[in-house]
DNA sequence: AATATCAATCGTAATATTGCAATATAATAT
DNA sequence: ATATTATATTGCAATATTACGATTGATATT
């Protein structure tokens, strides 16, 4: 097989699957620490910054998109890539709802 | 290829993905709400829960227990699983932190 | 107009993931 | 001992992901 079932889970669940998956991969993490670093948009110079091919750093940035994480911009002959501030606080605050529901009292296992 | 290159992340950026990467699944997530949500130990019924195989499910809790998510003791026949109390703390703790690296403060794009 | 530059897309190879049936293993019960 | 029950492992097929060279498309620059 190799395709999730996505229909025996929660639209929610299947959701915050999908954004996470964007999210779990050292590439893509370190292209997010790299815009958030450089507070202003950043242009394509990740490909000089980190060690990965255009077109494999333009792979990413295109899941990065479709999770809707990032948005860019055409700037004249290249594109401005940044955060999408709302896509993100929504995330963060549906991870953090998430992990919360652990509360880790009883003592178990 | 296929095969991500590691060696040219630091070692918190790909921690932090493999880790994410065992979230990223939506039967990991309904079985990880499915353990919290019992609040206590939950031995195999997560078979009868989620409609997936046997086979399946024992994969996926594998793969949470590589992540260090969660800890099973045997139970007799039977295996208890449990969120992994210091490892829930220190994911959320490093997610909290990375997600907070970004103030969305400055209007762009 | 010709050329340079930047980023997206296509095609491809290598590897990983997902899911399951079948089988194996381990502990208890009879 | 043997059967039963619960979980793990193996092997496999289908699909997805990662990475990159080559190409394409779009905008500047000369």
């Amino acid at each position: 097989m190799g395709l999730t079932k996505t229909e025996i889970f929660t639209e929610d669940q299947n959701k915050l699957a999908q954004v996470l998956k964007a999210l779990a991969h050292p590439a893509r993490i370190a292209i997010l620490q790299h815009i958030i670093a450089s507070n202003t948009c950043i242009c394509g110079d990740l490909v000089n910054e980190l060690g990965l091919a255009q077109a494999t750093i333009s792979q990413h940035l295109k899941e990065l998109k479709n999770a809707r994480l990032i948005q860019g911009t055409i700037e004249g002959v290249s594109v401005c890539y940044c955060i999408h501030p709302e896509n993100w606080e929504a995330l963060k605050h549906n991870l953090n709802d998430f992990l919360s529901t652990f509360k880790g009292s009883t003592q178990c296992c």
